[in-house]
DNA sequence: CCGAAACATGAAAAAATATCATATTGATTA
DNA sequence: TAATCAATATGATATTTTTTCATGTTTCGG
């Protein structure tokens, strides 16, 4: 039995990822007729069209845009209240959303699978979802209440947040195998070499060493991968944390061009919403994560 | 038809309310049994007692408690949800919520009548509700949804809402009829009189002159009217709005102790959460409160 | 102008909820 | 201590809501 029931929220919301009644069935489990009326319904209840169906195509209709937002946004704000009645009885339940940025895997100092094996190993009917994204959208996430928690080398803290200090990464800019500067010595300076290869970047990073962060960059990643594979080609320098480098390295695939200038470091928190009471299962997770491993 | 039903958690508030299953029968519109079957169905879903009863009685339990006071705010937070999906028809719906302090009805430079009138004009669907409460009460009410606007002398303003200032109102130091300086000159000086007299101040208070609101009043009201009648016993001396003592300054009743010492002013504002994206319905009723009359 | 894809609709079936009558339960009373 | 009564629980039945099934309508592409 379920405690809230936004049947026709649901309905359209699920319509809506599908794009269109018949693939929704299989969605929902239910027939095609069935959604047909559950929308008729929900237009009858709003009062307006949310989408255009037919033969000719669907589309969410302008208003249904915006209604397919806020709905979304009810339904999980519903299944967080839910959660909260639930984990009255003693055992977590709900969503648990976590959002990090990439790369947390290898993190030194931080171990995200053993927090949650701690964390999952207590009688739970927690349901996880782990999203990735850049520290601006995780801040944006956590605010409207997307994610729960999130783990990031966050620069611009915001009031809204409240954060715990978790770990350092080291960063250091590396070249690939064919690049120019693999078989040189690094007696250049910092400057020099700056100036003189083409640099990429992460598109969310600001934890770079001065100069790095220009705009003449000339490629963007959004992703650690990405630049590994950007460096790998040898046409960029690029920077990337020691520990995902590590591998690469030790493959003689890249190397580090060592100049003390070129070194940095970011500070990973572990960050959750302050003002609000937090759900038990948040609370666990982040003493989780905290815990001495 | 409903867009959100939460039939559950309605039945175990309105129960809570009530008091127990036979008076909630009214109040729902169903039968007792349908009351018992319900309840049992959400004790099932939640695993947990939300109350007992019989006829021993009735009462929530422990995890009741807490479940009742979440339920009430998925409730509201349901309920406005909703209107915002109907809002996008174009007409005004759901509930709108204001929070006032008293006496705000004959509050010069401010009229909440003409302003509802001007709000109504519009077609719309909101139910109105207001609730009169301290500025304190509304502050926590304003933060937690509980009300959507509300109109009081703010003095702490907190970064969670944004204050529009609408006017000011006087405050003066009152005596009833019978009070020993009714019929004595204002000669002597404020300390003099604060610290002769029994003083009766508002619980809430906070915008009173300097010593007046010293905790060894003799009587704590959290009513206009309240502390007006306790100043025509002649025992207390007390401050009113100048607007709101007037009739009875005219009726004789009381006057005001002439000293420039004990008059000061209050400003009120009209304050909605700042950081919510708010409601149409919102919106208007502040621009309305803010056009000028 | 036809066929097919996508949705709408009416009637019937299924499921979920409600009611009615009655049982149970525990406090109060005689 | 049994009788009583108020408050809730329960089982059988009725009602309402929701779903399915079969079929109708619309529109796009050929």
């Amino acid at each position: 039995m379920k405690l809230l029931r936004n049947t026709l929220l649901e309905t359209f919301v699920t319509v809506a990822d599908c794009g269109g009644f018949s693939d929704a069935q299989f969605a929902l489990g239910i027939t095609q007729s069935a959604i047909s009326i559950r929308i008729r319904d929900l237009e009858t209840t709003l009062g307006y069209r949310v989408c255009e169906r037919g033969r000719g195509g669907f589309r969410l209709t302008e208003r249904g845009e915006v209604a397919y937002a806020k709905a979304r946004e009810i339904l999980r704000t519903a299944r967080d209240f839910d959660a909260e009645l639930l984990e009255l009885r003693g055992v977590l339940a709900g969503d648990l959303r976590i959002g990090t940025v990439d790369a947390v895997g290898s993190l030194p100092g931080f171990n995200l699978a053993a927090t949650l094996q701690r964390f999952l190993s207590r009688p739970n009917d927690i349901r996880l979802e782990i999203v990735v994204a850049s520290p601006t959208d995780l801040t944006q996430s956590l605010i409207s209440g997307g994610i729960n928690v999130a783990i990031a080398p966050f620069q611009n803290r915001v009031p809204e947040l409240h954060y715990i200090e978790l770990c350092n990464e080291e960063h250091r800019l590396y070249c690939g195998q064919k690049h120019a500067l693999f078989d040189q010595p690094d007696d250049q300076s910092a400057e020099t070499i700056l100036a003189s290869y083409p640099l990429c970047h992460r598109a969310y990073d600001m934890f770079v060493a001065p100069g790095m962060g220009s705009p003449d960059s000339k490629a963007v990643v959004a992703n650690m991968e990405a630049m590994a594979v950007l460096i790998e080609t040898g046409h960029y320098l690029g920077a990337l944390p020691t520990h995902f480098a590590e591998d690469l390295v030790r493959k003689g695939k890249i190397r580090e061009i060592r100049n003390t200038a070129l070194r940095w470091n970011s500070t990973f928190f572990i960050a959750t919403r302050s003002t609000q009471v937090h759900r038990r299962a948040v609370e666990l997770f982040v003493q989780d994560a905290c815990a001495p491993t």
